[in-house]
DNA sequence: GCCACCATTGTCGTATACACTCCCTCGCCC
DNA sequence: GGGCGAGGGAGTGTATACGACAATGGTGGC
């Protein structure tokens, strides 16, 4: 099943969907991952799944205890708004370079993922917004040129999907039209116009995940 | 050597190892690092060698190229730019927790890291105090009490120790002054203080970075 | 003399096999 | 009947072995 794709590069591979399982809630939190279970779910041997779950225990997404094994991360309430607070300080940051720099390749690419989710959203299918929407940041902090502040940038947008998934997704149309608006911005080269969209568009989300956890509560 | 003294978790070492001697400069940038000298220079097989690699290639430090063999990266003038902006912003929203949140044991460990690198600065060891500033801003990272917030600090603040023993070391005895004044104001629980504190360290100590970068070149 | 092609070598990628540790269960003793 | 200790099972940690791919050097042809 697996292993007749891609014999190539199977730790990459393994790592891509182990954390998608996790972010999709697939495997819960604080749930037992055994190594054999997921080698045997991959069609791959042990190696590549141990060298996977090693990646994601820095990522921060799994906790391994010598000799018991390891387990999926339990995000508290305090850690998600680290995170969210994390990003509202990050991504504008992010925005002003990808203004600067963004080549029009990318811009297509923003194009094309601000489309599928408004298709998304308009038919319903919210649980494939998610995925998009960390897509869209990802490509934001691809076009900053900085390789540093993308792979943060990265990271931070993969746990904030997680928190996302965990709580359910709300307010899908906003989002995506201020997305449109930040697109906008990069195609015309404003700097100072796509870091401030991008802030409100934080800032926005950040109240509306509080509004949420707190309703819950 | 390395395996009388724990058999138990060797690739969580061999991560250690091999991060503190790339940034002690040991493995120069654009060094090829082959699994088996690596194994042979802890004394362990490649398998954890391998684990260690991976994990130093998700934090950054390296880069794998398929069936080629791991480079160290090659960290360019933008990028260090990119660490310490991004250092700017995140430090002061830790320390303001670390002032609230802090235990006794921790601000002992505060202020004897203090003493150190005083000691150090006088005695004219200048290697050792990229090491102990790290150390001091990585446990005024663990006293936020926050552990995504720890993590994400924990890596920037190697990479800043990187950036730094890549290019020299300077302005060593005001910046253990300043890490004095913070302690006293995380001593004294005042978070406003020590947010200010700590603000102005970095961007003394980023103005530091940027003269010294633009009269070596 | 120069360029292209091929063999060789070195290194990574993966699978298999074994040793050690933790946890759970069963039996014994109090 | 309850508590404690030994034994077995499950799973991780590590080492070894083999296959796959890229880089390099030599040889043949042009």
């Amino acid at each position: 099943m697996a292993g007749d794709k891609g014999p190539r590069r199977a730790p990459q591979e393994a790592v891509r969907a182990v954390r998608e399982d996790i972010i999709r809630g697939v495997f819960a939190p604080g749930e037992r991952l055994t190594e054999d279970a997921l080698a045997a779910r991959y069609g791959v041997s042990r190696v590549p799944v141990r060298e996977a779950l090693r990646v994601l225990e820095a990522e921060g997404f799994v906790e391994a205890k010598p000799y018991v094994g390891v387990f999926v991360k339990e995000l508290s309430e305090a850690e998600a708004e680290d995170l969210l607070e994390l990003r509202s300080v990050i991504e504008p940051m992010c925005a002003a370079r990808a203004a600067a720099n963004r080549t029009p390749e990318q811009l297509g690419r923003l194009k094309e993922l601000v489309n599928l989710g408004w298709d998304a959203v308009r038919e319903g299918r919210l649980e494939e917004v998610p995925r998009l929407n960390s897509r869209f940041h990802e490509v934001i902090a691809e076009a900053s040129g900085s390789e540093v502040l993308g792979q943060m940038i990265r990271q931070l947008s993969q746990k904030i999907a997680w928190v996302y998934a965990v709580g359910l997704t709300l307010r899908a149309e906003d989002s995506w039209r201020e997305h449109e608006e930040i697109l906008e911005a990069l195609a015309a080269s404003d700097s100072e116009r796509a870091s401030a969209l991008l802030g409100q568009h934080i800032l926005r989300a950040t109240t509306a995940y509080r509004r949420r956890t707190r309703e819950s509560a």
